[in-house]
DNA sequence: TGTACATCAGTGAACGCGCGTTCACTGATGTAC
DNA sequence: TGTACATCAGTGAACGCGCGTTCACTGATGTAC
């Protein structure tokens, strides 16, 4: 049964992206090859056509992960980042970011995972942060003073997800979210 | 080969502080039943004399991870309390706590894993994390400004260190860790 | 354009391995008399 | 206090299962003439 070379494509690309969902919700060791194709469906013996192992695929997903999200906040002026890096920031720091593990943020939800994974995906997970440091540095204005700056709004923002989601008060989730948000603001 | 009382108590101590250890530094998911009596210098037979599983292990050594490190940052009245606050702040916030993954913080190191577990584990994370934020909070003074003001504080640290260790480029894990100080003298 | 053959995406069974857990056993410790 | 028996911490082999990966096979697609 062998498929055109663009139905290939898009089995490839529907790995990548349900791979994507799946490690970030229940995390890459929990999640078989054989679930991902799965669910993807097919069955898993074909996976090897399209990737060398399971950590290849992790490394693709993270990186598909991180250029997901970019459009959310990447701005080549530092007056449009600066609007769409306030976007960011609400969505992130709001309650429904708890929850959604399948589709939320990368960092907050497998970077322990990344550290502990191949150096293929641990290089794939840094050189998407990197990125995205610089990024967010671009609504922050120019000079060393806006890379910190980037990095403090990170910091925070990561800081406050993770913290929330290892708690289980529902009332001290939204207290980590409001101070968050607050000490955003606070350093500007 | 029975053991005496507290041949098995010091034996059971043993298991929980190696464990505690290496699902730091591994992930729990990396590390074996057999590699933990192992490294505690046993066979991996004996283990269910001591534990009901391995889930039961792991919830024990999340709760003496945080018992290790109360002595550091606790304190009853919030002059004392502010004072250890800062020392441990300075020593969370530093390079060798990025490398050190076996002995640094267990919501850095092992939230993921926690909030992934069964509810036994999950139980016992979240209520250690809501202590320490109890703990911090007496050196931030008395009303509710303190516990927002401790959790600022556990936001920016962790998210320094969860940011700090994702990247490969040391240059950027200092900027991290220098950016995070600042921002923590910053809020106060 | 049509035909004959090579390619290769996807299938489904299988392999080998490590893991959590169980179990029969051992022999020192604890206990009842 | 001494003895006979029960207990149980620890051993080492085994069980069953799921996983990552491999492989022979299929048949539609791509290609060479």
């Amino acid at each position: 049964m062998r498929k055109s070379k663009e139905a290939a494509a898009e089995s490839r690309a529907r790995i990548v992206a349900t791979a994507a969902r799946l490690f970030r919700a229940h995390g890459p060791q929990a999640v078989s090859v054989a679930d991902v194709m799965e669910a993807a469906g097919m069955t898993h013996g074909g996976f090897y056509k399209h990737f060398a192992s399971k950590d290849a695929l992790l490394a693709e997903a993270i990186t598909a992960m991180f250029e997901e999200k970019r459009p959310m906040f990447a701005r080549p002026t530092a007056a449009e980042a600066e609007v769409a890096l306030a976007d960011y920031a609400a969505e992130y720091l709001s309650m429904g970011h708890i929850g959604n593990l399948e589709a939320g943020c990368p960092i907050a939800g497998l970077s322990l995972d990344a550290q502990r994974a191949g150096p293929e995906v641990r290089r794939s997970f840094a050189g998407a942060i990197e990125g995205m440091v610089a990024d967010i540095a671009v609504a922050k204005g120019t000079g060393p003073e806006a890379r910190s700056a980037a990095l403090r709004d990170m910091m925070i923002m990561v800081g406050a997800i993770v913290l929330a989601r290892s708690v289980e008060d529902r009332a001290l989730q939204e207290r980590i979210i409001e101070t968050a948000r607050e000490a955003r603001s606070d350093i500007g």
